[in-house]
DNA sequence: ATGTCACAAACTTTGTGA
């Protein structure tokens, strides 16, 4: 039996936040950690500081946007940055980045926003996770058990927004986003629902006008594991905690504990 | 109040993306 904890953060700013990521690392323990909106090229990626924390890091990033990475301290192999047939916009951005740590193989995915329901970047968003699901596929025909994790941009149901009329006619909800995370769990893939805290189960919450006080979320950032893996799940929380505070992120960490035969 | 933040432009402020 081995404990694993997988977490997914979206830092927003990985220079921004760092020191509340070493201080995450330090009071959570995750095992492996799964990092979007890095926003750090490769030469700026502090790996060294978090080398010292016991943590090997990947990541892919090339500007102030986007970036991706994956931390781990029980082994970090067969790195991979995007998957085949990616879509770009025009180019391939820097969405998704991949490793095998104990055995299992992790992905940590940043999905297009989206923008608007008129907007090339939704069609790009669509389009993007098409092409993932279709990587996943290929992915989990070789065997080894799947963590997909990352801000999906989408909230799976209606449950997963704080009030769902205010989305009609927006990005995140629409029928072929959700869709697309329905053909992900077609895969095969569960969708690990965290333990609601104060009654809710978001991961996300604007930074304007005072939304996360409110209470005025989304759960957009998902942890999606194969089959063996999904049975394995002891705990799963978002640590909302981490969303407090001097200068947060708008994203709090999804925790996810697995106890493995 | 579309009310915040992070970033990079060539700025001591504005645009852009989220």
């Amino acid at each position: 039996m081995g404990q694993l904890r997988i977490a997914t953060w979206n830092v927003n700013s990985l220079a921004a936040r760092m020191p509340r990521v070493l201080d995450w690392l330090g009071s959570a323990a995750p095992d492996v950690l799964c990092l979007q909106e890095t926003k750090a090229t490769e030469a700026a990626f502090p790996g060294a500081a978090l080398e010292e924390l016991g943590y090997a890091s990947a990541a892919d990033g090339d500007g102030p946007y986007n970036g991706v990475a994956i931390l781990s301290r029980v082994g970090l192999e067969d790195v991979s940055s995007g998957f085949l047939d990616e879509p770009g916009f025009p180019d391939p951005e820097r969405r998704s980045i991949a490793a095998t740590c104990r055995g299992v193989r992790v992905w940590s995915v940043y999905v297009p926003n989206g923008r608007t329901l008129d907007s090339p970047h939704y069609a790009y968003k669509l389009a993007w996770l098409e092409a993932l699901a279709a990587a996943v596929e290929e992915q989990l025909a070789l065997g080894a058990p799947l963590a997909l994790c990352g801000d999906f941009n989408v909230a799976p149901t209606d449950a997963d927004v704080w009030d769902p009329s205010v989305f009609v006619g927006s990005t995140h909800v629409s029928r072929p986003e959700r869709e697309a995370i329905g053909t992900l769990v077609a895969l095969d893939l569960t969708d690990v629902q965290p333990r609601a805290l104060k009654g809710e189960p978001y991961t996300y919450w604007d930074y304007r006008a005072g939304m996360f006080h409110k209470g005025e979320g989304m759960r957009i950032d998902l942890v999606m594991l194969s089959s063996a893996l999904a049975e394995a799940v002891t705990d799963a929380y978002v640590d909302r905690d981490a969303r407090k505070g001097s200068k947060p992120s708008d994203h709090a960490p999804v925790v996810v504990d697995l106890t493995l035969p």
